[in-house]
DNA sequence: CTTTATTTTTAGACAAAACTAAAAATATCT
DNA sequence: AGATATTTTTAGTTTTGTCTAAAAATAAAG
């Protein structure tokens, strides 16, 4: 099971949708939620799901939605692995901000080379979060957990630390800089209004009003 | 003329090689001699012509083989400087050794962003030069000359230094590699053989036995 | 438990980039 | 110059990944 399987681009950024729209619904995937995720049509993900499923890396039958076997999960794992890697490098080394990073890394986690990416890695010392607070698997596809739950889920008076984000486009970033809000910012909640959820937190010793949205898509731990 | 040309990967390598073909036939590259660089068949070229013919990055007369427009040109040494510069970052950062670049940075070189270059290139500290002595086109697709000669070349009892390889398979620097020879050496010819044109030559105070195979790949200053 | 709506799959077509085989143009050689 | 060889182009396929439109399966609703 350590065969290196081959992949194109193509193959390799359905495996990927798969592997993130797995962890919402495990028991399958559907033909529709796939090609929403990459912008193309149902037909087209009914095709590449066949050509997938001949390559033993999704099990598939017709109508029943696709998961992915063993060896779909960590080549998954690996392009997921070499996604984040590039990330890190770009924000830490390349100094680009964490709103800029996803495009470009979505280009380079396609690179082949497994020792350009273990040289990668070193270089990097090894990081175990991407520069949105994302697990990096290692090369064996091992995953580091954390106990991280939503800001909205926080309780009262208690401090906690921001540990990642659960939206990470762009907007949503632009959003958390121009509030002065990054990865490791100290958490309190104050007060949580309760007629729309909407909370009073202490962020850098400064009160701030968060809305329920913000405080759904913030980890803190 | 500062639009920015969208090319695919496949398109990238043919003007490349056209590139390259160039600096030895600057009057027109054969079709043949391109199918050659690209391991294709001539027919494949040909439909390739016309693409890049349409896109205004080469000028193509049927049978007269084909040159790069002023776009093309400039395109070309885009992709060389992208292609030189992960060289340096590979070598100098992730420490590859200068023979095992070259394929990671076929792939690399297609990466999109400019804004990437831009940040690598300040991250490497604007190297002018890659890990084989060859010169990397600045943003505006400059290229610092530089006054080399091959060794084959070089006067008798005159001290030079290495400054490039002209064959940079991976062989051939493997030898290198294995004779001690990097860029930077320093080189006196002692003695040339008339009979085969073999150098007698003193590299790092040592000397050496250097056929007119080698001294004719290796670019001394 | 039918009917309607939604989702998914099939069938057939298209564009990109490659190929093979044959034709056409150019180059080479007596 | 005329015959032969080489190079290049054309014509027609193939493969990959996509598409549209229609058919089939599943899910939802009365």
């Amino acid at each position: 099971m350590n065969i290196i399987i081959s992949m194109t681009t193509s193959e390799e950024n359905y495996l990927k949708v798969i592997y993130h729209l797995s962890q919402v619904s495990p028991k399958g995937v559907n033909t529709n939620a796939i090609a929403g995720m990459l912008e193309t049509k149902a037909s087209s993900v009914t095709d590449m799901l066949k050509k997938l499923s001949d390559k033993d890396l999704v099990s598939y039958q017709k109508y029943q939605g696709v998961t992915l076997t063993e060896k779909g999960f960590l080549s998954a794992k690996m392009i997921v692995r070499k996604h984040r890697l590039w990330e890190v490098f770009l924000v830490d080394k390349l100094q680009f901000s964490w709103d800029e990073v996803h495009e470009i890394a979505e280009e380079l986690e396609h690179i082949q080379s497994i020792a350009l990416i273990d040289k990668l890695d070193a270089f990097l010392g090894h990081p175990d979060f991407d520069p949105h607070g994302d697990p990096i698997p290692n090369r064996q596809g091992e995953i580091k957990k954390t106990s991280k739950l939503l800001l909205s889920e926080a309780e009262l008076n208690q401090e906690y630390q921001c540990v990642g984000v659960k939206d990470s486009s762009s907007e949503f970033l632009k959003y958390l800089d121009k509030q002065k809000i990054a990865l490791g910012s100290v958490f309190k909640v104050i007060e949580k209004e309760s007629f729309d959820d909407t909370l009073t937190v202490e962020i850098n010793a400064q009160e701030k009003i968060i809305s329920n949205k913000i405080a759904n898509n913030l980890y803190v731990q």
